[in-house]
DNA sequence: AGTGCAATTGACAGCGCTTTCATTTGAAAC
DNA sequence: GTTTCAAATGAAAGCGCTGTCAATTGCACT
C-alpha cells in the first residue's frame, strides 16, 4: 500500500511540460488542445495513473454530476429494476446516481436529503408522496429539480409520475369480485404508504360491493417475507376457513399464500383465488403461476431520469407534463384464473391509465 | 423553484456576526464554541437553511467520508443484504457509501472503479477476486483499504474476507451423494465467477465419486430467475429422465426447480432431491422448504465494513487477520431430506470454516 | 516582411470549506 | 490592578480544479 499522495492536474502538467489548464482541457475538451499536446498530456495521464479529481472539479465548476436518489428498500425486486433504468439513463451522461435506502422510514429519508443535499445534487428522485414537512422544505430550498415517483399526489414538490394505488387496490377486489369471489382477504404490510392506499382501496372496493372484512386482513408492521406470507395467510386462514380470495400487498406475501396454499392441499385456484401485487419475476413461474398486480416500475424510473436530464443538461425547460399517471395492469394467470377461462399466456386486462398535466 | 443559490458558510457568518471558521467550529465542533455564539450560529444556520457542502470540505480536509461499493447485481437478494450490513456500520459513522452496480461485468468494473476513485473514496469494498489487472493497479495507487468479499484468493489486493466456493460446490454434491443420489444434476450461470467455482466444485465432486455427469449440466450466460431455473431443470429432465438430485448455483434457479417439478408432478423430495445456494428467505418457506449451502453475506459485509472502519477511523492499524474464510453451512431442509430422518427444524451440517491469516 | 485573424495556450482568481497559527478575551490568582 | 494562562475567536493560506480573459502562436493573404 503506497502512501504517496495521488497525482493531481498539476502533476500531469509539469510531467507533461504543459500548464495546468491545459491539461484540464485535454482531458474535458480533447478537440480544443492541438494533437502534439494531447499526446504528451495523455501520456503524463497514463504514467502517473491520474483520475481527475471529482470533487474538486464539481466544486469549481458547479457541476457535481450527481443525482441523488432515495429508496424505502432494496429487499424488494421492485427497487431493482426501478432502479436500474434510472441508473442507465444516468451513466449515458456521466452522471452518479447516490442511492440512499431508508427503509421505509421518514425519519431516515429525511435525514437521507439532508446528506444528500451536502452533495450538491443537481436534482433529487424519490420514491413516494409521503415526505415530511422538513424533507418537503429542503428539497424546495436546494432549487433543483426533484421526482417524486411511484404514487401520485396532487400536492407534489415539483415533478410525479406513479399511480393511484388506491385505485388498484379497488381493481384488484373488483376483478376477483367479478370472478365470483365474496370472501376476499387482504394481507398488508403497514410500514409502507403505498400498501397502506392498496390496502384503502380494498377496504373501499368491500364496502362498495357489500363484502364485508370482518377477520379478513391481516396487518404486519415487518418488512415482506416470503414466510411472513405465509404466517399472515395462515391467522386468516384459521380465523375465516371460508376465504376464497386473497388479495396481498406485495408478491412476497402473496407467493408465501401460495405455499401456505400447498401446504394445507388448498387447491389454488379452484379452492381459492391469489392476487400479488407487483408483477415481480417469479410470478409468472410459480405453480400455478401467480395472478398480480403490475405497475410500471421501469417506465416511472426511466421517466424520472429522463426528465431530470432534460432539465440539467437539455434546453432547461420543464416538461409539459409535471405529472403522469402510469396506472397499473392485473395481469391475469392461474392462480385466479375460473377453469371455464383458457387463455394460453398472460392475458392482460386493460390498464387504468390516465395522463394528468400539471 | 427559487433559483437563488445555496447559502454558504459566510452567509451564516454574516448573519449571526461572526468568522466564517467560528461557523464552521460550531457545526463540526459545537463544544469549541462558547454557547452564546453557538446559539446564535444555529439559529442562522436554521434560518438559513444551511447545508454544509460536503464536497468543498472534503476538498479542503482530504477527509470525504466516502467509501466505495462495487456490486455485481441488486437482482440478486444476496446482496441486498450484504449491502445493509455494510450501510449500517458506515452510517453510525457518517460515512456515506457510493454504491455502483455493475451488471456481472469485469469491464463495467473497471470503469465503476475509475468512477468511484475520482470520488477519492477512503476504502473501497468490493465482491469477488477477479478483478482486471487494471483495477487492481489502480486500486494500489489508489493508496486505500481495499476488501476483497465473498470470495477468497491466495493473492488478495488488500483485505479479503470469503468462502470457497469451489468446496461449497463440492460439500453440496457430497452431501447429495451421502443421501444416496446419484445422477445429480446441476444448474448454474456462467456470467458470475463465483458460480462457475460452484461448477468446479460440482463437477470435482462428481468425478472423485465416480459420477458421472453427462446430460446433467444446464449452463446459463443470463441472469438468474426462478423462471429460467424452470426452463434449465426442464432440459436437463427431457435429457436425462432418471435425474434423481439436483444442486442449483443460487436459490433462485432452486426454486424454479422446485416449480418444475410440481409442475411435472415429481415428488420432492421422495423423487428428486434439490440445494440451493444462498439460503434466501424463501427457502424455508417454500412447499418443501428448500435445502440450502448458506453463507455468511451479512457477517462477510459487516467486517469489511467494520475493518474498514477502524483503518481509517480508529488506530489505522491494519487488522491481524488479513484473510477471513468464512465458510459455508449446508442447510438441510424438506427438499432434500430423507423420508427416515425426522428432525424437526433446521438442522445444520457442521460448517466448513477454517480462518487463514494473511 | 507585414497585417489580420483564428487557433492554442496560459495567468489568475475563486469555488466553499478546513487547517494552522496568531490574536483576543476572560477569569483566576496574586 | 496586574499578571498568567487557557479558552475562544479570527486571519490567511490553500485543497484541486475550472471559468474567464489575456497572451501567444501559426498561418493565410497582401
Amino acid at each position: 500500500m503506497t502512501r504517496k499522495q495521488r497525482a493531481t492536474l498539476s502533476d500531469v502538467a509539469s510531467k507533461a511540460g504543459v500548464s495546468p489548464v491545459t491539461v484540464s482541457r485535454a482531458i474535458r475538451h480533447p478537440e480544443m488542445v492541438s494533437e502534439k499536446l494531447r499526446e504528451r498530456i495523455d501520456n503524463a495521464v497514463r504514467s502517473l495513473g491520474y483520475i481527475p479529481n471529482h470533487l474538486a472539479s464539481a466544486l469549481a465548476s458547479h457541476r457535481t454530476n450527481i443525482v441523488g436518489v432515495i429508496v424505502p428498500s432494496l429487499t424488494n425486486g421492485v427497487f431493482d429494476d426501478y432502479l436500474a433504468a434510472i441508473q442507465d439513463v444516468f451513466s449515458l451522461a456521466n452522471i452518479q446516481v447516490l442511492v440512499t435506502n431508508v427503509r421505509y422510514s421518514a425519519e431516515k429519508e429525511e435525514k437521507a436529503i439532508n446528506t444528500l443535499l451536502g452533495y450538491h445534487p443537481e436534482a433529487m428522485i424519490l420514491v413516494g408522496v409521503d415526505q415530511t414537512e422538513n424533507s418537503r422544505q429542503m428539497l424546495t430550498n436546494a432549487g433543483i429539480p426533484v421526482v417524486q415517483t411511484l404514487d401520485l399526489t396532487d400536492n407534489p414538490i415539483d415533478l410525479n409520475i406513479g399511480l393511484s394505488h388506491d385505485a388498484a387496490g379497488f381493481a384488484a377486489v373488483e376483478y376477483l369480485h367479478k370472478q365470483g369471489h365474496e370472501s376476499i382477504a387482504h394481507l398488508t404490510a403497514r410500514g409502507d404508504p403505498r400498501s397502506q392506499q392498496r390496502h384503502a382501496g380494498y377496504q373501499r372496493a368491500m364496502d362498495a360491493f357489500g363484502l364485508s372484512s370482518k377477520g379478513l386482513v391481516a396487518l404486519t408492521p415487518r418488512i415482506s417475507t416470503v414466510q411472513l406470507g405465509r404466517r399472515l395467510f395462515a391467522e386468516v386462514l384459521d380465523r375465516q376457513p371460508k376465504v376464497d380470495a386473497v388479495f396481498c400487498c406485495n408478491d412476497d406475501l402473496a407467493l408465501g399464500a401460495l405455499f401456505e396454499c400447498q401446504q394445507r392441499g388448498i387447491r389454488v385456484p379452484e379452492d381459492l383465488a391469489i392476487v400479488g401485487f407487483n408483477d415481480l419475476e417469479f410470478c409468472a413461474a410459480s405453480v400455478p403461476p401467480l395472478s398480480s398486480v403490475g405497475t410500471e416500475r421501469i417506465q416511472m424510473g426511466k421517466w424520472a431520469a429522463q426528465n431530470v436530464l432534460e432539465i440539467i443538461r437539455g434546453s432547461g425547460q420543464r416538461p409539459e407534463m409535471r405529472q403522469v399517471n402510469t396506472g397499473f395492469t392485473i395481469h391475469e394467470r392461474g392462480s385466479s384464473m375460473p377453469a371455464h377461462k383458457n387463455v394460453p399466456d398472460t392475458p392482460e386486462i386493460p390498464k387504468n391509465k390516465a395522463s394528468a398535466t400539471g
